[in-house]
DNA sequence: CCAATCCGGTGACCGTTGTCACTTTACCTG
DNA sequence: CAGGTAAAGTGACAACGGTCACCGGATTGG
Protein backbone atom coordinates (compact mmCIF):
# COMPACT_ATOMS: atom_id res chain seq x y z
CA UNK A 1 0.00 0.00 0.00
CA UNK A 2 1.54 3.58 -0.88
CA UNK A 3 1.17 5.82 1.48
CA UNK A 4 1.78 8.83 -0.51
CA UNK A 5 -1.15 8.11 -2.60
CA UNK A 6 -3.36 7.13 0.55
CA UNK A 7 -2.40 10.59 2.09
CA UNK A 8 -1.54 13.35 -0.93
CA UNK A 9 -1.45 15.82 1.83
CA UNK A 10 1.25 14.77 3.61
CA UNK A 11 4.75 16.17 2.67
CA UNK A 12 7.13 14.01 1.61
CA UNK A 13 9.16 14.36 4.98
CA UNK A 14 6.63 13.52 6.78
CA UNK A 15 6.00 10.09 4.89
CA UNK A 16 9.59 9.23 4.93
CA UNK A 17 9.44 9.60 8.73
CA UNK A 18 6.45 7.82 8.99
CA UNK A 19 8.02 4.95 7.17
CA UNK A 20 10.66 4.61 8.87
CA UNK A 21 8.63 4.41 12.62
CA UNK A 22 5.89 2.29 11.38
CA UNK A 23 5.29 -1.09 11.97
CA UNK A 24 2.87 -2.89 9.65
CA UNK A 25 0.00 -5.65 10.53
CA UNK A 26 -2.83 -7.62 9.25
CA UNK A 27 -5.60 -8.32 11.51
CA UNK A 28 -8.44 -11.15 9.59
CA UNK A 29 -12.05 -10.30 10.11
CA UNK A 30 -12.94 -10.35 13.92
CA UNK A 31 -9.93 -10.28 15.60
CA UNK A 32 -10.00 -8.00 18.24
CA UNK A 33 -7.14 -4.93 17.59
CA UNK A 34 -7.49 -3.36 21.43
CA UNK A 35 -9.62 -3.86 24.45
CA UNK A 36 -10.61 -1.95 26.92
CA UNK A 37 -8.24 -0.98 29.47
CA UNK A 38 -5.50 -1.77 27.17
CA UNK A 39 -2.32 0.15 27.36
CA UNK A 40 -1.63 2.28 24.09
CA UNK A 41 1.39 2.39 22.01
CA UNK A 42 0.54 3.27 19.12
CA UNK A 43 -1.16 5.08 17.32
CA UNK A 44 -2.91 2.98 14.41
CA UNK A 45 -3.56 4.36 11.03
CA UNK A 46 -6.12 2.07 8.54
CA UNK A 47 -4.54 0.97 5.00
CA UNK A 48 -7.23 -1.55 3.58
CA UNK A 49 -9.80 -2.63 5.21
CA UNK A 50 -12.34 -1.25 8.24
CA UNK A 51 -11.66 -1.15 11.89
CA UNK A 52 -15.30 -0.95 14.21
CA UNK A 53 -15.43 0.72 16.91
CA UNK A 54 -17.19 -0.39 19.84
CA UNK A 55 -17.92 1.33 23.87
CA UNK A 56 -18.08 -1.71 26.50
CA UNK A 57 -19.84 -1.45 30.10
CA UNK A 58 -18.58 -4.01 32.73
CA UNK A 59 -21.54 -6.10 32.13
CA UNK A 60 -20.90 -7.50 28.85
CA UNK A 61 -23.16 -4.97 26.88
CA UNK A 62 -21.31 -3.08 23.95
CA UNK A 63 -22.02 -0.53 21.53
CA UNK A 64 -21.15 0.66 18.29
CA UNK A 65 -19.74 4.15 18.39
CA UNK A 66 -18.08 4.04 14.39
CA UNK A 67 -16.02 2.61 11.85
CA UNK A 68 -12.56 3.76 10.71
CA UNK A 69 -11.78 2.86 7.18
CA UNK A 70 -8.96 3.15 5.38
CA UNK A 71 -6.99 6.54 5.17
CA UNK A 72 -8.51 7.35 8.80
CA UNK A 73 -7.12 6.73 12.14
CA UNK A 74 -8.30 5.87 15.07
CA UNK A 75 -8.70 8.81 17.47
CA UNK A 76 -8.76 7.06 20.60
CA UNK A 77 -5.45 5.53 19.90
CA UNK A 78 -4.29 9.48 19.63
CA UNK A 79 -5.89 11.09 22.31
CA UNK A 80 -4.90 8.05 24.65
CA UNK A 81 -1.41 8.14 22.96
CA UNK A 82 -0.66 11.92 23.97
CA UNK A 83 -0.72 11.16 27.82
CA UNK A 84 -0.29 7.02 27.49
CA UNK A 85 -3.50 6.53 29.16
CA UNK A 86 -5.61 3.18 28.47
CA UNK A 87 -7.80 2.64 25.76
CA UNK A 88 -11.69 3.17 26.77
CA UNK A 89 -12.69 1.73 23.51
CA UNK A 90 -13.24 -1.64 22.02
CA UNK A 91 -11.51 -1.94 18.11
CA UNK A 92 -12.28 -5.29 16.03
CA UNK A 93 -11.44 -5.49 12.43
CA UNK A 94 -14.80 -6.31 10.06
CA UNK A 95 -12.84 -7.76 7.45
CA UNK A 96 -9.23 -8.43 6.51
CA UNK A 97 -7.86 -5.44 7.66
CA UNK A 98 -4.29 -3.50 7.06
CA UNK A 99 -2.89 -1.00 9.69
CA UNK A 100 0.42 0.71 10.35
CA UNK A 101 1.27 1.32 13.85
CA UNK A 102 3.50 4.92 14.87
CA UNK A 103 5.28 4.49 17.93
CA UNK A 104 3.22 7.45 20.45
CA UNK A 105 7.13 9.16 21.18
CA UNK A 106 6.38 10.12 17.76
CA UNK A 107 3.12 12.49 18.02
CA UNK A 108 4.42 15.39 19.44
CA UNK A 109 7.71 15.54 17.18
CA UNK A 110 4.98 14.87 14.08
CA UNK A 111 3.18 17.53 15.31
CA UNK A 112 5.40 20.43 15.57
CA UNK A 113 6.97 19.73 12.23
CA UNK A 114 4.54 18.95 10.11
CA UNK A 115 1.75 21.24 9.43
CA UNK A 116 -0.22 18.55 7.40
CA UNK A 117 0.15 16.27 10.55
CA UNK A 118 -1.42 18.26 13.30
CA UNK A 119 -4.23 19.32 10.07
CA UNK A 120 -4.21 15.29 10.00
CA UNK A 121 -4.90 15.13 13.96
CA UNK A 122 -7.36 18.03 14.20
CA UNK A 123 -9.26 16.98 11.29
CA UNK A 124 -9.84 12.99 12.88
CA UNK A 125 -11.07 14.54 16.13
CA UNK A 126 -13.31 16.64 14.58
CA UNK A 127 -14.63 13.95 12.55
CA UNK A 128 -15.17 11.79 15.23
CA UNK A 129 -16.65 14.14 17.23
CA UNK A 130 -18.99 14.62 15.30
CA UNK A 131 -19.62 11.08 14.95
CA UNK A 132 -20.13 10.75 18.48
CA UNK A 133 -22.53 13.46 18.39
CA UNK A 134 -24.83 11.34 16.14
CA UNK A 135 -24.20 8.05 18.07
CA UNK A 136 -25.51 10.27 21.11
CA UNK A 137 -28.68 11.63 19.48
CA UNK A 138 -29.62 8.53 18.60
CA UNK A 139 -29.37 6.59 21.54
CA UNK A 140 -30.84 9.27 23.21
CA UNK A 141 -33.63 10.29 20.53
CA UNK A 142 -34.66 7.70 18.67
CA UNK A 143 -36.33 4.01 19.26
CA UNK A 144 -34.64 0.87 18.31
CA UNK A 145 -36.67 0.46 14.48
CA UNK A 146 -35.14 4.07 13.38
CA UNK A 147 -31.47 3.16 14.95
CA UNK A 148 -32.11 -0.13 13.33
CA UNK A 149 -32.53 1.24 9.28
CA UNK A 150 -29.40 3.90 9.93
CA UNK A 151 -27.61 0.97 11.21
CA UNK A 152 -28.56 -0.94 8.02
CA UNK A 153 -28.29 2.22 5.77
CA UNK A 154 -24.76 3.33 7.05
CA UNK A 155 -23.60 -0.94 6.47
CA UNK A 156 -24.61 -0.47 2.53
CA UNK A 157 -22.64 2.85 2.67
CA UNK A 158 -19.52 1.17 4.18
CA UNK A 159 -19.17 -1.85 2.62
CA UNK A 160 -20.96 -1.14 -0.82
CA UNK A 161 -23.29 -3.95 -0.62
CA UNK A 162 -26.90 -4.30 -0.50
CA UNK A 163 -27.02 -7.53 1.12
CA UNK A 164 -25.34 -7.82 4.17
CA UNK A 165 -23.78 -10.30 5.78
CA UNK A 166 -25.18 -10.50 9.01
CA UNK A 167 -26.65 -12.29 11.40
CA UNK A 168 -29.46 -11.03 13.29
CA UNK A 169 -26.91 -11.70 16.67
CA UNK A 170 -24.38 -9.71 15.27
CA UNK A 171 -27.05 -6.69 14.55
CA UNK A 172 -28.16 -7.17 17.89
CA UNK A 173 -24.48 -7.01 19.48
CA UNK A 174 -23.80 -3.63 17.82
CA UNK A 175 -26.92 -2.02 18.67
CA UNK A 176 -26.86 -3.76 22.65
CA UNK A 177 -29.42 -5.04 21.98
CA UNK A 178 -31.07 -8.94 21.80
CA UNK A 179 -32.00 -10.82 19.05
CA UNK A 180 -35.12 -11.17 19.63
CA UNK A 181 -36.10 -8.06 19.29
CA UNK A 182 -34.11 -7.24 16.25
CA UNK A 183 -35.38 -10.00 14.73
CA UNK A 184 -38.75 -8.60 15.63
CA UNK A 185 -38.22 -5.23 14.07
CA UNK A 186 -36.80 -6.86 10.76
CA UNK A 187 -39.66 -8.98 10.51
CA UNK A 188 -41.73 -5.74 10.71
CA UNK A 189 -39.61 -4.05 7.93
CA UNK A 190 -39.66 -7.00 5.81
CA UNK A 191 -43.69 -6.31 5.62
CA UNK A 192 -43.21 -2.77 4.55
CA UNK A 193 -40.53 -3.83 1.77
CA UNK A 194 -37.66 -2.08 3.27
CA UNK A 195 -36.01 -5.05 3.52
CA UNK A 196 -35.35 -9.10 2.12
CA UNK A 197 -34.64 -11.31 4.89
CA UNK A 198 -32.23 -14.61 4.10
CA UNK A 199 -30.33 -16.89 6.42
CA UNK A 200 -27.04 -14.94 7.23
CA UNK A 201 -27.74 -12.16 5.21
CA UNK A 202 -30.25 -9.17 5.21
CA UNK A 203 -30.74 -7.42 1.62
CA UNK A 204 -31.63 -4.20 1.80
CA UNK A 205 -34.39 -2.69 -0.72
CA UNK A 206 -35.53 1.02 -2.11
CA UNK A 207 -32.22 2.64 -0.62
CA UNK B 1 -9.79 38.42 35.03
CA UNK B 2 -5.99 38.10 34.53
CA UNK B 3 -5.56 36.03 31.40
CA UNK B 4 -2.14 34.55 32.37
CA UNK B 5 -3.18 33.63 35.49
CA UNK B 6 -5.87 31.87 34.09
CA UNK B 7 -3.89 29.94 31.67
CA UNK B 8 -0.29 29.74 33.23
CA UNK B 9 1.15 27.53 30.34
CA UNK B 10 0.50 30.37 27.75
CA UNK B 11 3.09 32.07 26.36
CA UNK B 12 3.48 35.97 26.99
CA UNK B 13 2.79 36.37 23.75
CA UNK B 14 0.31 34.19 23.02
CA UNK B 15 -1.57 36.13 25.86
CA UNK B 16 -1.03 39.71 23.84
CA UNK B 17 -2.02 37.78 20.69
CA UNK B 18 -5.22 37.05 22.42
CA UNK B 19 -6.03 40.58 24.11
CA UNK B 20 -5.44 42.42 21.74
CA UNK B 21 -8.17 39.88 19.06
CA UNK B 22 -10.68 39.03 21.61
CA UNK B 23 -13.73 40.76 22.80
CA UNK B 24 -15.45 39.94 26.35
CA UNK B 25 -18.70 39.22 26.60
CA UNK B 26 -21.00 38.48 29.93
CA UNK B 27 -23.95 36.66 29.80
CA UNK B 28 -26.43 36.00 32.65
CA UNK B 29 -28.09 32.96 33.85
CA UNK B 30 -30.14 31.06 31.36
CA UNK B 31 -29.09 32.85 28.35
CA UNK B 32 -28.78 30.96 25.39
CA UNK B 33 -24.80 31.59 23.82
CA UNK B 34 -25.26 29.33 21.30
CA UNK B 35 -28.19 27.59 19.41
CA UNK B 36 -28.43 24.36 17.13
CA UNK B 37 -28.11 25.97 13.98
CA UNK B 38 -26.52 29.34 14.33
CA UNK B 39 -23.11 30.09 12.65
CA UNK B 40 -20.23 30.04 14.75
CA UNK B 41 -17.65 32.92 13.80
CA UNK B 42 -15.20 32.68 17.27
CA UNK B 43 -14.07 30.58 19.62
CA UNK B 44 -15.63 30.43 23.21
CA UNK B 45 -13.52 30.98 26.03
CA UNK B 46 -14.89 31.21 29.39
CA UNK B 47 -13.27 33.32 31.95
CA UNK B 48 -15.71 32.84 34.77
CA UNK B 49 -18.55 31.16 35.82
CA UNK B 50 -20.11 28.05 33.62
CA UNK B 51 -21.83 26.96 30.46
CA UNK B 52 -23.89 23.87 29.62
CA UNK B 53 -23.43 22.16 26.26
CA UNK B 54 -27.08 20.22 25.38
CA UNK B 55 -27.62 18.45 22.26
CA UNK B 56 -30.86 19.06 20.69
CA UNK B 57 -33.50 17.39 18.10
CA UNK B 58 -35.89 18.46 16.16
CA UNK B 59 -39.17 17.67 18.82
CA UNK B 60 -37.76 19.93 21.32
CA UNK B 61 -36.31 17.22 22.81
CA UNK B 62 -32.39 17.88 24.69
CA UNK B 63 -30.13 16.11 26.52
CA UNK B 64 -26.92 17.62 28.93
CA UNK B 65 -23.80 16.84 27.53
CA UNK B 66 -21.38 18.67 29.44
CA UNK B 67 -20.04 21.65 31.26
CA UNK B 68 -17.39 24.36 30.18
CA UNK B 69 -16.38 26.19 33.31
CA UNK B 70 -13.36 29.22 33.75
CA UNK B 71 -10.39 28.02 32.14
CA UNK B 72 -11.77 25.91 29.73
CA UNK B 73 -13.09 26.59 26.11
CA UNK B 74 -15.60 24.94 23.75
CA UNK B 75 -14.59 22.36 21.82
CA UNK B 76 -17.42 22.67 19.21
CA UNK B 77 -16.70 26.07 18.43
CA UNK B 78 -13.01 25.17 17.99
CA UNK B 79 -14.38 22.17 15.92
CA UNK B 80 -16.79 24.36 13.48
CA UNK B 81 -14.12 27.59 13.74
CA UNK B 82 -11.81 25.43 11.31
CA UNK B 83 -14.37 25.22 9.06
CA UNK B 84 -16.89 27.70 9.95
CA UNK B 85 -19.46 25.46 9.85
CA UNK B 86 -22.73 25.71 11.72
CA UNK B 87 -22.74 24.98 15.77
CA UNK B 88 -24.49 21.04 16.18
CA UNK B 89 -25.05 21.96 20.17
CA UNK B 90 -26.48 24.61 22.05
CA UNK B 91 -24.73 26.72 24.91
CA UNK B 92 -26.37 28.09 28.07
CA UNK B 93 -24.84 30.20 30.74
CA UNK B 94 -25.58 28.15 34.03
CA UNK B 95 -24.81 31.03 36.17
CA UNK B 96 -23.40 34.68 35.37
CA UNK B 97 -20.71 33.62 32.90
CA UNK B 98 -17.89 36.01 31.91
CA UNK B 99 -16.69 34.85 28.51
CA UNK B 100 -13.94 36.12 25.91
CA UNK B 101 -14.46 35.50 21.28
CA UNK B 102 -11.49 34.68 19.60
CA UNK B 103 -12.05 35.19 15.52
CA UNK B 104 -11.95 32.30 14.13
CA UNK B 105 -9.58 33.40 11.57
CA UNK B 106 -6.40 33.38 14.39
CA UNK B 107 -7.15 29.75 14.98
CA UNK B 108 -4.40 28.73 12.60
CA UNK B 109 -1.87 31.34 13.14
CA UNK B 110 -2.28 30.52 16.77
CA UNK B 111 -2.01 26.63 16.28
CA UNK B 112 1.33 27.36 13.70
CA UNK B 113 2.66 29.70 16.18
CA UNK B 114 2.13 28.49 19.41
CA UNK B 115 2.59 25.49 21.24
CA UNK B 116 1.26 26.45 24.30
CA UNK B 117 -2.21 26.97 22.34
CA UNK B 118 -1.99 23.92 20.23
CA UNK B 119 -1.99 21.85 23.37
CA UNK B 120 -4.10 24.05 24.76
CA UNK B 121 -6.47 22.60 22.05
CA UNK B 122 -5.98 18.88 21.64
CA UNK B 123 -6.06 18.89 25.66
CA UNK B 124 -9.72 20.64 25.05
CA UNK B 125 -10.52 18.01 22.47
CA UNK B 126 -9.16 15.16 24.46
CA UNK B 127 -11.51 15.63 27.33
CA UNK B 128 -14.70 16.58 25.51
CA UNK B 129 -14.29 13.43 23.80
CA UNK B 130 -14.06 11.55 26.85
CA UNK B 131 -16.72 13.24 28.04
CA UNK B 132 -18.66 12.28 25.17
CA UNK B 133 -17.74 8.67 25.99
CA UNK B 134 -18.95 9.00 29.53
CA UNK B 135 -22.38 10.46 28.00
CA UNK B 136 -22.77 7.68 25.75
CA UNK B 137 -21.80 5.04 27.94
CA UNK B 138 -24.80 6.71 30.92
CA UNK B 139 -27.62 6.93 27.90
CA UNK B 140 -26.57 3.48 26.49
CA UNK B 141 -26.00 1.70 29.52
CA UNK B 142 -27.58 3.23 32.73
CA UNK B 143 -31.27 3.38 33.90
CA UNK B 144 -32.53 6.46 34.51
CA UNK B 145 -32.03 5.96 38.42
CA UNK B 146 -28.33 5.68 38.12
CA UNK B 147 -28.41 8.90 35.28
CA UNK B 148 -29.93 10.82 37.74
CA UNK B 149 -27.42 9.95 40.77
CA UNK B 150 -24.69 10.88 38.50
CA UNK B 151 -26.11 13.81 37.41
CA UNK B 152 -26.81 15.31 41.07
CA UNK B 153 -23.16 14.15 41.99
CA UNK B 154 -21.86 15.92 39.13
CA UNK B 155 -23.55 19.59 40.02
CA UNK B 156 -22.77 19.11 43.43
CA UNK B 157 -19.38 18.70 42.30
CA UNK B 158 -19.04 21.30 39.43
CA UNK B 159 -21.44 23.90 41.89
CA UNK B 160 -19.53 22.96 45.07
CA UNK B 161 -22.99 23.68 46.72
CA UNK B 162 -24.53 20.35 48.42
CA UNK B 163 -28.59 21.67 48.36
CA UNK B 164 -28.76 22.37 44.69
CA UNK B 165 -31.29 24.92 43.37
CA UNK B 166 -32.92 22.69 40.80
CA UNK B 167 -36.67 22.20 40.48
CA UNK B 168 -37.46 18.54 39.14
CA UNK B 169 -38.77 19.89 35.74
CA UNK B 170 -35.02 21.50 34.94
CA UNK B 171 -33.58 18.01 36.37
CA UNK B 172 -36.02 16.60 33.68
CA UNK B 173 -34.82 18.75 30.53
CA UNK B 174 -31.58 18.01 31.67
CA UNK B 175 -31.67 14.04 31.30
CA UNK B 176 -34.32 14.17 28.65
CA UNK B 177 -37.05 12.73 30.71
CA UNK B 178 -39.91 14.19 32.37
CA UNK B 179 -41.03 15.58 35.37
CA UNK B 180 -43.03 12.62 36.87
CA UNK B 181 -40.26 10.12 36.17
CA UNK B 182 -37.34 12.74 37.92
CA UNK B 183 -40.10 13.64 40.96
CA UNK B 184 -40.61 9.56 41.58
CA UNK B 185 -37.05 8.61 41.56
CA UNK B 186 -36.18 11.31 43.70
CA UNK B 187 -38.92 10.36 46.30
CA UNK B 188 -37.21 7.10 45.67
CA UNK B 189 -33.75 8.65 46.66
CA UNK B 190 -35.25 10.06 49.49
CA UNK B 191 -36.68 7.57 51.48
CA UNK B 192 -33.08 5.35 50.68
CA UNK B 193 -31.45 8.99 52.58
CA UNK B 194 -29.33 9.65 49.72
CA UNK B 195 -31.04 13.23 49.01
CA UNK B 196 -33.32 15.78 51.03
CA UNK B 197 -35.80 17.12 48.59
CA UNK B 198 -37.20 20.84 49.39
CA UNK B 199 -39.27 23.26 47.21
CA UNK B 200 -37.14 24.53 44.52
CA UNK B 201 -33.82 22.48 45.45
CA UNK B 202 -32.42 18.95 46.21
CA UNK B 203 -30.22 18.57 48.94
CA UNK B 204 -27.52 15.82 48.31
CA UNK B 205 -26.18 13.54 51.41
CA UNK B 206 -24.06 10.48 51.96
CA UNK B 207 -21.55 12.07 49.59
C1' DC C 1 -28.07 -39.96 6.50
C1' DC C 2 -28.64 -38.54 11.12
C1' DA C 3 -27.39 -35.86 15.03
C1' DA C 4 -25.77 -31.62 16.56
C1' DT C 5 -25.60 -26.93 16.04
C1' DC C 6 -26.77 -22.50 14.46
C1' DC C 7 -30.07 -19.18 13.04
C1' DG C 8 -34.38 -17.26 13.12
C1' DG C 9 -39.54 -16.98 14.45
C1' DT C 10 -42.94 -16.44 17.98
C1' DG C 11 -45.93 -15.79 22.07
C1' DA C 12 -46.11 -14.55 26.86
C1' DC C 13 -44.64 -11.68 30.29
C1' DC C 14 -42.53 -7.92 32.82
C1' DG C 15 -39.87 -3.75 34.13
C1' DT C 16 -38.85 0.90 32.94
C1' DT C 17 -40.19 5.02 31.33
C1' DG C 18 -43.34 8.33 29.23
C1' DT C 19 -47.97 10.37 29.38
C1' DC C 20 -52.36 11.99 31.17
C1' DA C 21 -55.22 13.78 34.52
C1' DC C 22 -55.76 15.46 38.71
C1' DT C 23 -54.59 16.79 43.55
C1' DT C 24 -51.80 18.82 47.03
C1' DT C 25 -48.42 21.88 48.80
C1' DA C 26 -45.56 25.90 49.17
C1' DC C 27 -44.86 30.47 48.27
C1' DC C 28 -45.79 35.10 46.75
C1' DT C 29 -48.43 39.18 46.27
C1' DG C 30 -52.09 42.32 46.57
C1' DC D 1 -55.38 36.76 54.96
C1' DA D 2 -57.12 35.25 50.39
C1' DG D 3 -56.31 33.90 46.04
C1' DG D 4 -53.22 32.80 42.41
C1' DT D 5 -49.42 30.39 40.64
C1' DA D 6 -45.58 27.43 40.30
C1' DA D 7 -43.77 23.16 41.99
C1' DA D 8 -44.35 18.66 43.35
C1' DG D 9 -47.03 14.21 44.36
C1' DT D 10 -49.76 10.45 42.62
C1' DG D 11 -52.40 6.78 40.34
C1' DA D 12 -53.68 4.74 36.01
C1' DC D 13 -52.28 3.34 31.76
C1' DA D 14 -49.61 2.34 27.52
C1' DA D 15 -45.50 1.68 24.64
C1' DC D 16 -41.10 -0.05 24.06
C1' DG D 17 -37.80 -3.19 24.66
C1' DG D 18 -35.61 -7.06 27.30
C1' DT D 19 -36.17 -11.91 28.75
C1' DC D 20 -37.73 -16.63 28.74
C1' DA D 21 -39.20 -20.71 26.69
C1' DC D 22 -39.73 -23.20 22.95
C1' DC D 23 -40.13 -24.41 18.08
C1' DG D 24 -38.71 -25.23 13.34
C1' DG D 25 -35.80 -24.97 9.47
C1' DA D 26 -31.11 -24.85 7.53
C1' DT D 27 -26.47 -26.31 7.63
C1' DT D 28 -22.65 -29.03 8.82
C1' DG D 29 -19.89 -32.79 10.01
C1' DG D 30 -19.10 -37.37 11.43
Amino acid sequence: MNLQQLFPQFEPGLITVIEKNATGKVFEPGEVIMRTGQYIKSIVIVLKGRIKIYRENDEGGEFLIYYVGHGEACAVSMICALQSLTSEIMAVAEEKTEVILLPIQLMDDLMGKFKSWSQFVIQTYRQRFEELLTAIDHIAFLNMDERLEFYLKRSVKKTGKIKLELTHQQVAYDLNSSREVISRLLKKMEQMGKVKLHRNAIEFLNI
